[in-house]
DNA sequence: AATAGCATTGCGTATAATGGAACGTACACG
DNA sequence: CGTGTACGTTCCATTATACGCAATGCTATT
């Protein structure tokens, strides 16, 4: 059995002109794979997800437990590390409203009954920064550190409203929307549309458009200079919301978040 | 041996033969540093942080930047990316006592007015998961992802108390104590008697032993089936703390963590 | 007892990460 | 206005180094 040439994953080329470094590249891909896990990750059950020899996925993994971002529990199985959080809290404290984003819907949260969200524009998506649960929760809040794309969210609608139109299509084209309810928007000339309606009574609705009886409610939050820094939404359930009226619960949104550029 | 005892110590020849692939922990080094920064870092400023070649630092931050883990501002220089925030979130769900961790603090801190922190046990040190800021804020509250000794704080000093005393020195000997003011405890056996003190009031207190003017209360939290799972406090300045009473605020603490566990 | 799947170690090889040198640029200073 | 410095970046030769195979010991499963 001389060496063969390499297996090539039989479709052949692998686009491996990936710029920078293999292994860290690799790393990466471990800890993010890693962090999809509910429960604690075996070696090779990682290895498979990312596509690794158990050898390398082992070797690339202590490295990432020498650095305290991974740690594994008494059976071997391996768990994100505390390290992880602790660089992430760093990132959080780069975002400029950080700091008040959790008292900003946890007002809103008290004041509606419904579950607040404060979320940013990153990366042509929401990213999720502080939720606060209301007193009638629904359970299907969107925890912090996630995300959601911006032409099915009110917070995404709310922010591509402030948006000239060119860099609305760009953002759209980055992430093309998908049919995830009946009620998606799908084609740009109907965001545009909405997005006209967002400019006029001054908040966004996800009416039903991600997820099947949710319906949020959202506004651009700005700092003392008027400068958009996110948003902020309200979710619950349809039929509640709609029997709270839209309107009123518009008007509580946008007043919150005027409230908070003083 | 006929060989002599002095072994691999006299040349220095390993430097680091530490576990792992050169170029992951390096990369996470990087990741490290630039945590560290509180403006944009420039490549070379990060270069020279962890003693790399900027062309090797480059490389590292180039694949840090494909998977998100840093960014890039216009000037090019690096902040962390919003991946490390989702991350760090993901290792969040894994703590039991998080979803309850903000609404614990919150609710101490506005029955006492004092700033409240939740903490848990975290390779060997106090890793901070939820702050609550009080009325009368101090403004010096640790912030969430940031970490202190066990020995100088009441979380650590409440969890402690609930440990073998085996246990409790192997802590210590892993974060030896060092003098942060004149009221720090530096000896074991000073320790000891400490934890006794705590076991016997049900609450732990660190009088100025980390910062001078700030005393802090802190309980442990426990699960429903009475297993230690974090811890609670509450801090403020040494004056009011002890105008309030340490023991009043001490029942008061014992009593939110006791609620906890329902 | 036998099998299967797993984590881990050692090792030779070829890859792939490395750092020196050089280039372009922006800015500071004389 | 020219000179000098510090920086980011590209290119490239070199060899250090990360890789995957094969073999081992382990545990769980049949």
């Amino acid at each position: 059995m001389a060496f063969q040439p390499a297996e090539s994953e039989a479709t052949g080329a692998q686009r491996d002109d990936q710029p920078g470094v293999r292994a860290v590249i690799r790393s990466l891909d471990l800890l993010v794979e890693l962090s999809k896990w509910e429960r604690p990750a075996r070696l090779s059950e990682l290895a498979r997800g990312v596509d690794l020899h158990p050898t390398t996925a082992l070797r690339l993994l202590e490295s990432l437990r020498s650095r305290g971002f991974v740690s594994q529990t008494v059976d071997r199985s391996y768990v994100l590390g505390s390290r992880t959080f602790e660089i992430g809290s760093a990132f959080l404290r780069n975002v400029s409203i950080w700091s008040q984003a959790n008292q900003l819907a946890e007002q809103l949260a008290e004041s509606t009954g419904e579950t607040s969200s404060v979320g940013v524009l990153d990366e042509g998506q929401i990213l999720y920064i502080a939720i606060a649960r209301g007193q009638q929760d629904m359970g299907i809040a969107s925890a912090p550190g996630t995300r959601h794309p911006l032409y099915c969210t009110s917070l995404g609608k709310a922010i591509m409203a402030e948006l000239p139109a060119a860099d609305v299509n760009g953002l759209l084209a980055q992430d093309p929307p998908r049919r995830l309810t009946p009620n998606t928007i799908l084609d740009l000339s109907s965001m545009q549309r909405e997005l006209n309606e967002v400019r006029s009574v001054g908040y966004a609705v996800d009416n039903e458009e991600r997820t099947p009886g949710v319906v949020c409610i959202g506004a651009v939050i700005r700092d003392h200079r008027g400068v958009q820094v996110g948003a902020l939404s309200i979710s619950g359930p349809a039929v509640r919301m709609r029997e709270n009226g839209i309107a009123e619960l518009g008007r509580l949104v946008v007043k919150s978040a005027q409230a908070f550029s003083a």
